[in-house]
DNA sequence: GCCAACGTTGGC
DNA sequence: GCCAACGTTGGC
């Protein structure tokens, strides 16, 4: 199993959203690199929720509930969806603050790689966001 | 196929 | 609101 962050301005769409909907779909990606992630996400892989812009922090986890189909709000075959479905809202939320200061989460695209909406992280990154959101 | 111009994202 | 990073577009 994959473990992958994504990133959603909360103004645009919202833990909340995504929990008052049961399930969500990821449209609009629009980044090549961002839809090759979606494009590798299988059910049940574990996806972490990050607001940015308002917020900047990992609020939540959710699982992927529908592998990618074509994206239903554009023609472009190019791009597609995912489905997703809340799992827990954290207990604390783990801001962009608290990882850009633990040594060990220096190099996850969340820190490195700032833009990309969609991204893979690893087993034992995951685990840490997972532990300190448990504090 | 290169690269300059331009647009967007997102942190500060 | 600014700006850096970076992706995309289009002229050559």
């Amino acid at each position: 199993m994959n473990h992958w962050l994504v990133k959603s301005e909360p103004f645009k769409y919202s833990w909340d959203h995504l929990v008052a909907e049961k399930t969500g779909v990821w449209d609009g990606v629009r980044n090549y690199a961002a839809r090759n992630n979606l494009m590798s996400m299988k059910v049940g892989d574990l996806v972490l929720f990050y607001h940015s812009n308002e917020g900047k922090e990992v609020v939540g986890l959710a699982r992927v509930s529908k592998e990618h189909y074509p994206d239903p709000t554009t023609d472009d075959p190019r791009w597609v969806v995912v489905e997703l479905q809340p799992v827990e809202k954290f207990p604390k939320t783990v801001t962009l603050e608290q990882v850009k200061a633990d040594k060990r989460l220096q190099h996850i695209p969340l820190v490195t790689q700032s833009r990309l909406s969609v991204q893979p992280i690893g087993k034992p990154e995951f685990d840490i966001i997972v532990s300190l959101a448990h504090d």
